[in-house]
Order: C-alpha cells, then sequence, then structure tokens
DNA sequence: TTATTAAATGATATTAAGGTCTTTTTATAA
DNA sequence: TTATAAAAAGACCTTAATATCATTTAATAA
C-alpha cells in the first residue's frame, strides 16, 4: 500500500513525537535503530520531512528533531503527500487513465469504497494521536513493547 | 494498490473473456493493444497466467488464449495471488513485521478495515463478473468505450 | 511435408525505489 | 577560537519492477 520510505517517515515522526513528549529530541542514529530502518536511508527521510516542515530540526551539539511545542498535528495524509504524492488517493484500481464515475472501470464502485476509507483515516489519523495509542499502551512501534 | 503488472494481467483477462464470449481467441498482439500494454510484456504475463492455469493458450494459426467452457471463474484474489503473492492482504500499514491484534501498531484496528474491504472484493469478484458489467454497458475497459 | 502463424522461453535492457558513503555546513561546549 | 557533535547535501551503488528482443517450440493450412 504505501512505499516503505512513506513508511519509515511515519514510524520516525512517532518516535520523535514519543520522545519529543519527554522534551527529548532524537538524532538520527537513535531514530533509525528505534524504527528498525536503515540509518542513512532515515537521514534522507528526515531531512525531506524537514525540507518540508513536517519536523524540524537542529544542528551541532545537542541537535535532532522535534515539533513546533513539541507537539505535530501533521496527519498522515500530510506525510504521504509529502513522500510520494497523492496518486495512491486518485488511481483506478484497474489502472485506467480515465476512470471516473463518467466512465468506470468495472471495479470502480468497489474499489472507491476501499480508497476513500483510506483518505478517510488519512486525513483524520495525526502523528500526535498514533502517538497517543502507544503512549497510553493500547499500540507498539516495535516487535518489542518498548517503554517510551 | 496493485502492480502495474497485476493490473495489466486482470485487464487482460477480461479482455479475453470479453472475446470469448463471442467465441473467439484473441491473440498477445490484440489483448496487448486493447488493454494499451506493451506487446512483449503482455506476453510475459500471459505465460505466468497460462502456466498457472488461469487462462489456456493454444499455439500456431488460429492459437491464442482462452478459458474452459469460454468461461473463467477466476477471482481477482487468484490472479493478485500469482501476480504477486498475497503480500497485500497481509501487510502491516505501517510496515512492522510483527503487527497483530496481540501486537498492534497504532493503525491497525483501521487499516484492518480498509484491507479487509479489499480482500472481500478480492474473493468475490471474478473475471466473468467484471466482464459482465461491460457487457451490460455500465463499465469500459478503456477510455474509448468500445462495443465489445 | 512444408510454410506460416502464434505462443513459450531465455537473455538482456531500462527505470524507479531503496539504500550507502563522503563531504559540507552549522551549532555548541570547552 | 577551536574541537566536536550533529544535520544537510550530493554523488553513488544495489535491487526489483518493468519492458524488450531474439530464438525456439508447437499447431495447422496449403
Amino acid at each position: 500500500m504505501l512505499a516503505k520510505s512513506t513508511e519509515y517517515a511515519i514510524r520516525a515522526m512517532v518516535y520523535v513525537q514519543l520522545q519529543n513528549w519527554k522534551v527529548k529530541r532524537p538524532g538520527v542514529v537513535e531514530i533509525a535503530h528505534e524504527i528498525e530502518a536503515p540509518e542513512a536511508y532515515t537521514a534522507k527521510i528526515l531531512q525531506t520531512l524537514a525540507r518540508h516542515q513536517l519536523l524540524l530540526s537542529m544542528k551541532g551539539r545537542g541537535g535532532g528533531f522535534f515539533y513546533e511545542n513539541n507537539n505535530s498535528s501533521a496527519t498522515l495524509f500530510d506525510i504521504i503527500h509529502v513522500m510520494e504524492g497523492d496518486g495512491i488517493f486518485h488511481k483506478c484500481g484497474f489502472g485506467l487513465k480515465n476512470c471516473n464515475s463518467e466512465n468506470p472501470c468495472p471495479l470502480h464502485n468497489r474499489y472507491l469504497i476501499v480508497r476513500n476509507e483510506f483518505f478517510n483515516i488519512s486525513k483524520t489519523e495525526t502523528i500526535a494521536s498514533l502517538s497517543n495509542n502507544i503512549l497510553e499502551g493500547k499500540a507498539t512501534l516495535n516487535r518489542i513493547t518498548a517503554a517510551y
């Protein structure tokens, strides 16, 4: 469904949120390790996110990644949009170029339900809301249920 | 969502079905052209489908692709399974390796709804049912609403 | 029984996603 | 004011998906 780089991006942002709530600003090495992603690649992704101001960064000693007011209200949609565009919310399930309600592919109506449901989720879930599930012990970021 | 090759596969099988209902057995060149896919690549995909017996083929003069009794009850699931495996029905939306109801990612429950809905569609829609939408004029295979 | 038609096979090429490495810039503590 | 820590930037590498091409196999009409 999502590109691997988008998954890394979301996981990274959630981890930064959890640390930020503890008034910490994790760096690339720590983040990559915690979300089980390659270090250099994670750095690239964090740069992209920072460039688009989905998170803030500080260079030098004591630097790292964080959010304004230690809180991120970025939606999944925002992150997906920056990482891979919004094709996923528009593409026809059959791969047709001009598929729409006027000229639908054989799968159009049923696929629309799936796509819209995912769109809904993407627009309502934020880094803060997702991170809160972890804070409350209802979910985890990795196989080891770490204490954040 | 689906790999491009899977989309080509589904479109190809639908086109074969439409022709088969007219007791015709289209060949690679015709199929590729009609579904707007590259010829040689379409040939590869048809071979894969034939090898897995999702369709039948005949070599030589008057040869082409067709179904037993000119009808295909293959589901979308069958085709997806052969073309790209069933990762799409199992993968975690967050990209976690061990995400399940016991150890859920923050998105688990909401993503499950999307995945299950798509699974449902894949298990209930068949090449025949999809093709029938076109036969009845309710849908199309390409931008030009061709008469099949 | 041969020419022709069409699919199968296998090798190769191209493109995009995923990933690494080195150098540069910026911040801060000593 | 210098050494050090950390992110930014850019060049490069690897892998998988997509796509092409040449050759072989099989079927049938003449």
